[in-house]
RNA sequence: GCGGCGCUGGUCUAGCCUGGUUAGGACACCAGCCUUCCAAGCUGGUAAUCCCGGGUUCAAAUCCCGGGCGCCGCACCA
């Protein structure tokens, strides 16, 4: 809209408009919001679920995946069976003269070297280590606090007397890995086994920031992928073994290279980068969702291979895929985390149940692998990645076939004959498109209005309308206009929406 | 969690230092006029617990204290 924003960097226009126009906004605004939780308003959601379904038609439709859905509350016992319990918690200690807050483990590590086994260790023993080896505040000498634990997991207590302990999820993962034989079961399944869950995930994040980039409660799309370890081959690989994806390993990182090298996903299998044809195919297929699909430049998206240190409790091989903004530098939105045996392994010891599956006259327990989408991210990056601003106006240049309005119907001028012929249209085209209807204030307005939000095509009515049955159509990114006869309309839109260029329509 | 800064109609803000105004403006929104293609104009209108709570004062958007939320930095981000 025609405000002159004073606005320094583009989130908080975005922001600004966000709010404005219905995208998202706090949670419980009218009271004051607890931090980290987001709604999303009715244009906002719209590009959500349009991300969702393109997520399905790729990991669900397209990988003959089985989605379910599971509740996110589970009891204690799986997350100290998954780990979560014991590693999902940062362990602190205090500095009581400046107040500085350090990682035990880290601060232990730094000062004694790796002589030290602290893995497992309580809080007891790790404050009882600091005391024995008189370790300081490393800033300021200072005396320091009893080590302390955060878990990150929200606890919930269930049941009339609250008996019950449970954790709200932190992931999804959990419950695909639980359920894993009744899908394997009920299904007939065969490895590898994919098995898809889009929900919701909950941690109590010490400081949410950057709107949807710490949240406290987020949507994940998640592809649990089970395969047999010693099968190397990949029946799909081939399909996308010479796609180019741009690669940060760990190899490289190790050498102080920062820059990403762009390389098919056959060649970093050669080269020892990618583990295994599994893994190497959902590199690709992952990376060109993003660009292909929801229409990032190549340029704005990397893995980043973790090293050692960086992986959680869980993997073995961890993929980070980043999307690059200005804002936000490189942004981690997918990860990509080679899991082995490792959560499989554990709910068999716990629940003493059986995880294993038979096939090719062998007892396998599979492997996982997972990627693993922070949906709410990838919205906002490709909001933040759209916006285009320019002395005249305002425009998200978001993929067409995500936005939120596919086309706005206009009346050039608010006449009655131009007013029905308009209601015509909007009623002709309205079962088959997501149509934005305006009839108030001038032409150009409406256009600016329609710009803002990223309706990618426009249609006016005019008197030449009247006479010849044909309307204008204009492309928000070039605003130049072709004429089009009303009965070629839904076809038309359909190519235009499709990504067709205005001059191949006309 | 710590430190610095901020919070005024839907949005962006003026006012705060130097307490007293019907809390002003712009944009948006609603009704109408005008208008034959890119933020035109006109008339009228709706809309603000001045983030919340407490204190000082005859009087608080304004000063003080506590809290919430946000931004930046530190720390954290399995």
């Amino acid at each position: 809209m025609p405000i002159k924003l004073q606005k320094e960097s583009i989130i908080e226009k975005v922001q600004e408009l966000a709010k404005r126009r219905g995208f998202f906004w706090q949670s419980a605004e009218v009271y004051s919001p607890v931090g980290g939780f987001w709604n999303y308003g009715p244009l906002g959601l719209v590009l959500k679920n349009k991300i969702i379904s393109s997520w399905r038609k790729w990991f669900v439709k397209d990988e003959n995946a089985y989605e379910i859905e599971t509740s996110n509350i589970l009891p204690e016992i799986v997350w100290i069976a998954s780990g979560h319990v014991e590693n999902f918690v940062d362990k602190i200690v205090e500095c009581k003269k400046c107040k500085s807050k350090f990682r035990a483990d880290h601060l232990i590590e730094d000062i004694l070297g790796e002589k030290e086994k602290l893995e497992g260790k309580t809080t007891e023993e790790l404050t009882r280590i600091i005391r024995e080896n008189k370790i300081k505040c490393p800033k300021c000498e200072g005396e320091l606090s009893e080590v302390r634990t955060f878990n990150l997991m929200f606890p919930i207590y269930v049941g009339a007397y609250e008996e019950i302990k449970c954790y709200l999820r932190p992931e999804t993962t959990q419950a695909s890995v639980l359920d894993f034989m009744q899908v394997y079961r009920t299904q007939r399944g065969k490895l590898p086994l994919k098995i898809a869950q889009i929900g919701k995930a909950f941690r109590n994040e010490i400081s949410p920031r950057q709107i949807f980039m710490r949240m406290r409660e987020f949507t994940m799309a998640e592809l649990q992928i089970f395969f047999n370890p010693e099968e190397t081959k990949y029946e799909d690989f081939e399909k996308l073994s010479n796609y180019e994806v741009n690669l940060l390993p760990v190899e490289l990182r190790q050498k102080g290279e920062e820059n990403f090298v762009g390389i098919s996903v056959s060649k970093a299998l050669e080269k020892g980068w990618i583990p295994n044809e599994i893994i190497a195919y959902y590199i690709a297929k992952v990376f060109a969702f993003f660009t292909e699909e929801l229409g990032f430049r190549k340029d704005y998206i990397r893995y980043k291979e973790l090293l050692p240190e960086e992986r959680a409790h869980y993997a073995k091989v961890h993929w980070d895929l980043e999307v690059y903004s200005k804002d936000f530098g490189w942004q981690e939105c997918v990860n990509n985390a080679w899991r082995s045996d490792y959560d499989l392994s554990r709910h068999q010891k716990f629940s003493k149940q059986n995880f294993s599956v038979f096939e090719n006259g062998k007892r396998i327990l599979p492997h996982l692998y997972e990627p693993s989408f922070g949906i709410d991210r990838i919205f906002l990056l490709l909001l933040v990645n759209s916006f285009r601003e320019d002395k005249e106006r305002t425009w998200l240049q978001i993929n067409r076939k995500f936005a939120p309005y596919d086309v706005g119907v206009f009346p050039l001028v608010s006449k009655d004959e131009l007013k029905t012929k308009a209601r015509e249209i909007y009623i002709l085209l309205k079962n088959d498109f997501n149509i934005f209807y305006d009839e108030s204030d001038s032409i150009g307005r409406r256009y600016r209005r329609a710009d803002e939000v990223g309706i990618p095509a426009c249609i006016t009515i005019d008197f030449q309308t009247l006479k010849d049955n044909s309307v204008t159509l204009r492309d928000r990114d070039t605003m130049q206009q072709i004429r089009t006869r009303i009965p070629d309309l839904p076809d038309v839109l359909k190519k235009f929406l499709n990504g067709a260029s205005l001059e191949t329509l006309s």
